[in-house]
DNA sequence: TCTGGGGTCCTAGGACCC
DNA sequence: TCTGGGGTCCTAGGACCC
C-alpha cells in the first residue's frame, strides 16, 4: 500500500421502506415491506419486518400468512419516488467530500483521504443532514479499503451503540479479529453464494478463516475477483472511487406480465413499449445501438410446462437511436422467434454494442436521398418534443392493445415528488 | 393463482489467423 | 503410429452486485 487510503459508505437504511415512510409517518415503527415489480418478491423491508423472519426475495404470495397476521404494511414498488429521493440524498452526500460516486439508488462511497476533519463528526453531521432534509436515515462505515467500509457499514447498522457512524481502521487488531469471526464469508462484498460454497468446502466459512487463508488457494479457488476481496479485506486497496460513472454497456428493458400471454399482438404491444423505454434511455445518455435483443420466455417456476426461451440478436450497420427504425424492428425479429401454443410470462429487449451518439453516416449509404434522411430525423425530433411535452401522446399502432401484460402494482403509494397529481395533501 | 429488473465483469471454448 | 504454437476476437454462461 502506497498512500493511506480512506473510504466512507454511506448506505441508507432500508431504503424503499424509509421513502415510504417519510410520507406517510404513522408508518413508523410498523413492519413495511416493499414489493418489486408485479408484487412478485419482497426487495426490501423494515426493521420490523426483518425481526418477523421475513427474507429477502421471497416471493409475496408465500408469506402472505405471515403479513396478515402481523399487520405489515404492504407497498408495491415506486421507482419513481425512491429515484428521486435518492437523488436528493446524494446531492446532501455531496457536501462532505470532493470525491462521490454513487454506487447504486442507495449507497454512495466518498473519499475522506486527507479531510482536515475529525472524521466520525464530520460523518455524524452528514448523517444529521440527510435525515434532517429528506427523512431518510443512513448509517456510515469507514475504511481504507471499500470492502471494509463495506463491512465498517455493516457495523453501524448492527450495533445502535456507534450511532450509525463506524470506523473500523480504529479497531486493535484482536478486536478486528473477533469481528471477523462473527461475520460469515458469504456477507464480505464481492463473496456471493456460489463462491461461499467453494470456501465452505475447504472449511473456509467465517470472515476470519478467509483472512486467514492463503492467497494463492483464493485465487485458484476464486479467481481475481476473489483474490481482490482478500486483499481488501488485508487493508491493502484495489478497488478505487470511480466519480464519472463508465459508460454503459447495454441498456434493457424488460418486465415479467401481469398475465401469461400467449398472443402474438399481445406480445408485440409489451415488447414496443418496452422498447420506447429502452430507446427513451438511450437519448437520455445520448448513445446509439448496433446490435438488438429481443427475448420472451415462459415461466421457469412452472413445471409441468416446458421452459421455453426464445431470443434473437440482429446487428445493424450504422449505431442508431431512432425508435422508428428499432421498434418495427423489435415486431419483426419477434415474428421470427415466436411461436404460439406457449404462456409467455416475461419478455424485454436488449440494446447492445452502444457508443456515443455522433449522427454518423453510414459509409455505404452516402448515395442515398439526403433528403429522405433529413425528413426521416426531424420526424423523429418532433414526435420526441410532443411526447416530452405532452405525456407520450403520440404513439406507434403497435403500443395500443388491451395492456393485458400491464404488471400488478395493487398497494402503490403516491409519487409525492414527481407528479403533481400526487402530491401530499397535508 | 401468485416467483423483479438492471447492470458489470470474468472465464471457457470456439472460430479464426499465421 | 504420428497431428504445433501462439495469438486474437467473439459469444454464452456464470457469478456478482443492488
Amino acid at each position: 500500500m502506497t498512500k493511506n487510503n480512506k473510504f466512507a459508505l454511506i448506505d441508507c437504511n432500508n431504503f424503499y421502506a424509509s421513502c415510504e415512510r417519510v410520507f406517510e409517518p404513522k408508518l413508523e415503527g410498523k413492519p413495511i415491506v416493499v414489493l418489486s415489480n408485479n408484487d412478485g418478491c419482497i426487495v426490501a423491508r423494515s426493521n420490523e419486518a426483518k425481526a418477523l423472519g421475513i427474507k429477502m426475495g421471497v416471493p409475496y404470495f408465500q408469506i402472505k400468512n405471515l403479513i396478515l397476521q402481523n399487520d405489515v404494511v404492504v407497498r408495491s414498488s415506486n421507482y419513481p419516488l425512491y429515484g428521486d429521493m435518492s437523488s436528493r440524498v446524494m446531492r446532501i452526500i455531496a457536501q462532505y467530500s470532493p470525491i462521490q460516486e454513487i454506487y447504486s439508488i442507495d449507497e454512495s462511497f466518498i473519499d475522506l483521504e486527507g479531510l482536515p476533519f475529525d472524521l466520525v463528526t464530520h460523518m455524524q453531521s452528514l448523517r444529521r443532514q440527510v435525515r434532517c432534509w429528506t427523512g431518510v436515515p443512513v448509517c456510515v462505515g469507514m475504511g481504507s479499503t471499500k470492502v471494509l467500509a463495506k463491512l465498517a457499514n455493516r457495523i453501524a447498522k448492527k450495533y445502535p451503540k456507534f450511532n450509525g457512524v463506524f470506523d473500523i481502521d480504529a479497531l486493535p487488531y484482536q478486536r478486528y479479529k473477533r469481528l471477523l469471526r462473527s461475520v460469515e464469508v458469504g456477507d464480505l462484498w464481492g463473496i456471493g453464494r456460489q463462491s461461499a460454497k467453494k470456501l465452505s468446502r475447504i472449511n473456509i466459512n467465517s470472515s476470519y478463516d478467509f483472512y486467514k487463508a492463503d492467497i494463492g488457494i483464493i485465487e485458484t479457488l476464486l479467481g481475481v475477483n476473489g483474490k481482490r476481496v482478500y486483499q481488501e479485506l488485508r487493508g491493502h486497496s484495489c478497488v478505487s472511487i470511480e466519480c464519472i460513472p463508465p459508460t454503459r454497456q447495454q441498456i434493457v428493458s424488460s418486465r415479467s406480465f401481469g398475465a401469461d400471454l400467449t398472443d402474438f399482438d399481445e406480445l408485440n404491444q409489451a415488447l414496443t413499449i418496452l422498447t420506447r423505454r429502452a430507446v427513451n434511455k438511450l437519448n437520455n445518455h445520448k448513445l446509439a445501438a448496433t446490435t438488438l435483443t429481443v427475448f420472451i420466455y415462459t415461466n421457469p417456476h412452472k413445471k409441468d410446462k416446458p421452459c421455453v426461451h426464445l431470443s434473437k440478436t440482429v446487428g445493424m450497420t450504422t449505431a442508431t437511436q431512432d425508435e422508428s427504425l428499432l421498434i418495427p424492428l423489435t415486431a419483426k425479429i419477434l415474428k421470427l422467434i415466436y411461436e404460439p401454443g406457449h404462456s409467455f410470462y416475461k419478455g424485454g429487449i436488449v440494446l447492445g454494442n452502444l457508443s456515443k451518439n455522433y449522427r454518423q453516416q453510414d459509409l455505404f449509404s452516402m448515395n442515398q436521398n439526403s433528403q429522405s434522411k433529413a425528413d426521416n430525423y426531424s420526424k423523429f425530433n418532433a414526435i420526441q418534443s410532443i411526447n416530452r411535452r405532452f405525456n407520450e401522446s403520440v404513439k406507434y399502432a403497435s403500443e395500443v392493445g388491451n395492456d393485458m401484460w400491464q404488471s400488478r402494482a395493487d398497494f402503490r403509494s403516491n409519487r409525492y415528488t414527481t407528479s403533481w397529481n400526487e402530491l401530499l395533501l397535508v
